[in-house]
DNA sequence: TTGTTTGCAAACTGTTTGCAATCAA
DNA sequence: TTGATTGCAAACAGTTTGCAAACAA
C-alpha cells in the first residue's frame, strides 16, 4: 500500500503537484475495501468534489497506483494495484474482487500473437463465479437463496 | 447470421412476441458492421425508439442471438454471437473486433479452479492491441502518426 | 507571482423507467 | 379482447468540462 511519503515522490516526479485531496484520497486509499468505485470514494473523503475525485482517479491511474476493473454490467471498480500484471475472480455474490496470475496465460497468448496476425499490446481476464465464501452460504440456505446472478 | 423466420421461432418458443421493431432490428444486423453500439443501431432502425433499441438489445442477449463486449472505456459493444465460447481480439486504433478461441484457455482454468476456492461460472478474456490493417498503415505512415491509445 | 488544481454547477453519454397509446395473438 | 410492446419524455448514474476562486511552489 502507498503511503503519502511514496506519493509525494511519485507526484513530484511526474510534475504534478502535492496537494491536500490528493494526500486526503490516499489516506483514504489505506482503509479502502479490496475495490470501491469512484463514489466509494467520495463519500470516503467527505469535502472533495466529485470532479476531483475522478481527476484523481485518472492521474492514480496513470501513475500506476491503482488499476481499474470493468465489473460485469459495464461500471468501473479501483483498486490498489497489485504487483505487476493480474486477472480477476469477481464474485457474482458478494461482488468480492480477488487476484490471480496465471503464467501460462501469458505464454498461450505469445503462441496466439503468432497465429493471428494481430499485435498484442494488453489484455484483461475476469472470471466470474462466487467465492468460497458464498458458495459456502447459499448450501447452508439451500440454493434457492441464491441470487439470480 | 439470424433471419427472420429463426427468429420468429425463437421469438415464440421463448413467450414473446413478433413485432414489426424486433423484425427491423434483426434485417439490420444483417447489414452491421462486425460490432456497433446501440446508438450504431438505432441509427440503422430510423423511427424505432431508443428505449426499444436497449430492450430489444436486451431481449436478444438474452436469448443468446448477439453478445456484448465491454470496450476498454467501459462501454458496450454488441456482435451477433459466434458459435460457442470465444474471446476478442480489439484493435486499439480502428476498434475492430475479431473473435478467437483458444482452447487450452479452458483447460487452463479448469485447473486454476482446483486450486484456488473459486466456483467459475464464466469468464471474458479480451486481447487489445492493433490489427494487422492498422501495424501497416501505421508503418507506411510512420510511427508518429499512431494515435496515443 | 504564476501556473496548477479545486469546487461547483452544468453538460454529456449511455441506459432505464413510467405511462398512455398501439399492436399481436 | 387483452396482455405485451412501443414511443416518448423524464429520470438516472457515472463521468467530464468550463470557469472563477484557491492554492502550491
Amino acid at each position: 500500500m502507498i503511503d503519502a511519503e511514496t506519493l509525494k515522490r511519485v507526484l513530484d516526479r511526474a510534475g504534478h503537484r502535492v496537494t491536500a485531496p490528493r494526500l486526503r484520497v490516499i489516506e483514504a486509499l489505506a482503509g479502502a475495501a479490496d475495490h470501491f468505485s469512484s463514489e466509494d470514494l467520495r463519500l470516503a473523503v467527505p469535502g472533495v468534489g466529485r470532479a476531483t475525485i475522478f481527476r484523481t482517479l485518472n492521474l492514480l491511474l496513470e501513475l500506476d497506483i491503482i488499476c481499474q476493473i470493468v465489473i460485469d454490467d459495464g461500471t468501473f471498480a479501483y483498486r490498489v494495484s497489485a504487483e505487476g500484471h493480474h486477472h480477476h475472480l469477481i464474485c457474482r455474490d458478494c461482488a468480492e474482487v480477488t487476484d490471480f496470475h496465471v503464467e501460462e496465460l501469458e505464454d498461450l497468448l505469445q503462441r496466439l500473437q503468432l497465429q493471428n496476425t494481430f499485435q498484442m499490446e494488453s489484455h484483461r481476464l475476469e472470471v466470474y463465479g462466487r467465492c468460497a465464501r458464498c458458495v459456502k452460504k447459499s448450501r447452508k440456505q439451500g440454493p434457492e437463496a441464491r441470487p439470480k446472478r
